[in-house]
DNA sequence: ATAAAAAATCGACCGCGGTCATTTTCCCAT
DNA sequence: ATGGGAAAATGACCGCGGTCGATTTTTTAT
């Protein structure tokens, strides 16, 4: 795998074949398939190994102190950092992770559930503090803020949104998710003390 | 084209041939090259067509006396059942729509401010009306609901949604995005009469 | 220690997506 | 009509992803 990541980030996805992967790992072609079914599945594994990692850091370190929306966005936005480091890389772990291949659902389950599992923590935190609306399910909390990043990743992709406008673009998401799309009256303010 | 959707329909993506696919047009294998660059990008073309069709009509029809929740429900709620009529189509065109190759960049924005423009008016009328917050940008508000659909069709992926819970779904998401995840007192009530 | 069984490794092979030099078709100026 | 040149069509060909039976290595049983 680290040959694969090696030769994916030197000469690209694409570029790089299965037979010139393995003769850089020391092993032979057929041996690959002994250990990934496919080719994308080699990057996926890499990708769902970091952003693993990444996950667990974040919502562990996280500073339950702050506003949900500071903590949602610091989260997402590492790990849209990550995202944004290799292009190629993120188009392929992010079209199988939002629109997965039948075959890969029970794993893509899995680590959902896992991801939910470290969120969930936080958001019902928030609900206590008073941050959230008690009434509203955890997943669908969830899902409303992970739509948004899938929004933000899919306009960087498209070229709507630079890299450095992210941050902005998903607080202003996240806010606008927060205070609702309709005219209404907060009870608290999200806009206490601006961002940063 | 006709050849190729039919083939798809019958044998899968994967399984039709590009030759095969060209005999049943009675045309040669390179005459294809000349009309798609790639064999996913004839899906993608029927895809668009398709897809490009169904908004016009729906957006066109809009009533615009009912509540914007029930007018965006309905419209992605078409799309919606449109993609699911073929979950191999579907994916394939999910992924390229929402994390597209960079060579089809200048189509897609095409296509998305194509529909951004069916869209726009409908949402401005909502402003109007006093149903959707003044201040707001509305390519952010179509956003936003985009980001939710996207949610949406991914969850329906993964199976975390069924097919006849998709309404459902839709609707508890998109008045949450309306009334927001925070606590709050709504100026105006948008569950007065329930859906259906 | 040895044989048999099980697991891992391998690369020749297959079918397909995509390319390109060649052929065919079409159009227009003469 | 006809010659010529551009445009379109074509299928042999290439490289790659993925398969599979042959072969080697490892494990287990006696």
């Amino acid at each position: 795998m680290q040959a694969a990541i090696r030769l994916f980030s030197e000469k690209g996805f694409e570029k790089t074949s299965i037979e010139e992967l393995a003769r850089a790992a020391g092993i032979g072609k057929g041996t690959v398939y002994g250990y990934f079914p496919t080719k994308s599945d080699i990057l996926h594994a890499f990708c769902e190994d970091e952003f693993e990692c990444l996950r667990q850091e974040l919502t562990a370190n996280a500073d339950q102190e702050v506003p949900i929306l500071t903590q949602m966005v610091r989260i997402y936005m590492a790990e849209f950092m990550k995202i944004t480091e290799n292009r190629e890389f993120a188009r392929i772990f992010m079209q199988q992770t939002a629109f997965p291949r039948d075959v890969d659902l029970q794993r893509h389950l899995a680590h959902e559930d896992n991801y939910f599992a470290l969120l969930f923590p936080l958001l019902e935190k928030a609900q206590e503090r008073g941050e959230l609306r008690r009434e509203l399910e955890l997943l669908h909390i969830t899902g409303h803020f992970y739509g948004l990043y899938l929004l933000l990743v899919s306009a960087w992709f498209s070229g709507r949104i630079a890299t450095e406008e992210a941050e902005e673009a998903l607080t202003s998401l996240f806010r606008q998710a927060l205070e609702g799309l309709q005219p209404q009256k907060p009870l608290i303010s999200t806009t206490d003390n601006g961002n940063e």
